[in-house]
DNA sequence: ATTTATCTTAAGGTCAACCTTAACTTTTCT
DNA sequence: AGAAAAGTTAAGGTTGACCTTAAGATAAAT
């Protein structure tokens, strides 16, 4: 039924979503750090979505989505991924800023545009960033994978995926052609862990750390060992 | 630039666009009533925005678009009428709904997408109602058209558009074929005006006349005089 | 057990976008 | 010229979404 809730509301239960893969309760100061807004602010507006009942709060204890909470916050991500993919796929936009223009657009559509959407673009999985997209019934698998920096030296991954989506380090590491499908290797390790040596395709870069902690990989099948 | 203004200024700036083509100004009280705000409201938003330079306002004489308020309106107005396309061609979204759907997207985006959707899309120069769509110069060029009534008995003529472009009349016509491109022809009128008999390609129709008010004809050429 | 850090509530403020009621001015119409 | 209609300003209100400062409560860490 399509409740009607605001551009700002939706982006707190997006956050609470992502903040919490696993459904544990969430320091009200994470929600505001990550909003870029006072945690009393975000107490307010915490306490407005209690109402609603899109969550669940224990003093002191955290926030929790509810059931119907979730379930917006999944058809939200689902909707910003589906509006990436058209946008980079579709209009040809630059990778490192769908995100950004995705958020406008998530606000903007209820599910009949979504799902037209998903289907007009053959119900993709991943974002352009390798992220899962929630399918309409509400399933997301969030692919195996590690970060770059715990991969072995000398073993060959393929980027997964990258998040998270958006700021100066996407453009860093697009610049620098790293992308989901592309195949990584690490070739060396700085010893006081300021940087990595990586292999990415054909050419040789220096990886900051910060950049390297944002890179999913998945090693790559050696042999043909089960 | 993109000077950011809000979804509501917006909405303004697009009905003072739609309620003066020629540029003559336009009364604060058709502007409350379009919007279905009071006029002490439109009153108050019309001074906010002629603080932007956004709109000339003369007291008891009305409001008009400044040229940068005129600017961003036609913007608005071709994002609206692109998305319109998109929703309609590419989503396969119905047309009686595409209005209402597009309203929200066109806050949504900036010249950025609009420009790549507008290639996407191939340009187009009409909305799936038939209305033209500004260029991305400003040019705009309404198809020369009258409304059906003023049409001439058993004289052909094409649908070229039909405006406005929301609420229940367009599903009325919807579900009639009247549609932007079908070949209509006045058979009858009723002798008070209440409606007008009309063949829509094979069938018949009784037309009421506010509906046939919405819709705008071209008489097609009847012989080879120039 | 006490401190520290986190969290929450209280209090008061801002701004945008709406609202109503009421009074007043200007234009327009008869 | 006078009345009606349209438009305007004033005054006071509401709601949502933010803010700051300050005080109080709880949990966690020493």
């Amino acid at each position: 039924m399509e409740t009607a809730i605001g551009p700002s509301p939706e982006m707190y239960l997006k956050s609470l979503w992502e903040l919490s893969a696993s459904g544990e309760p969430v320091g009200i100061a994470s929600v505001a750090a990550r909003l870029g807004i006072s945690p009393v602010s975000a107490s307010e507006m915490i306490h407005r979505l209690e109402k609603r009942r899109l969550v669940e709060h224990r003093r002191y204890r955290g926030v929790r989505l509810t059931r119907p909470g979730r379930d917006h916050a999944r058809a939200l991500i689902r909707r910003h991924r589906l509006w990436e993919r058209f946008l980079a796929d579709e209009l040809g936009l630059p990778w490192e800023s769908v995100h950004d223009l995705a958020c406008e657009l998530e606000h903007a559509v209820g599910a009949e545009v979504t799902e037209a959407l998903a289907a007009r673009l053959g119900h993709p999985r991943r974002c352009p960033h390798g992220n899962p997209i929630p399918t309409a019934s509400g399933e997301v698998r969030l692919p195996s994978a590690k970060p770059l920096a715990e991969l072995e030296m000398h073993r060959a991954a393929t980027v997964e995926r990258i998040s998270p989506e958006s700021g100066a380090l996407l453009s860093y590491l697009a610049a620098r052609g790293v992308v989901p499908g592309v195949t990584v290797l690490i070739e060396g390790r700085d010893p006081f862990g300021g940087f990595l040596q990586v292999r990415v395709g054909q050419e040789e870069i220096a990886l900051g750390e910060e950049a390297a902690a944002q890179v999913f990989v998945a090693p790559a099948e050696l042999s043909e060992a089960g």
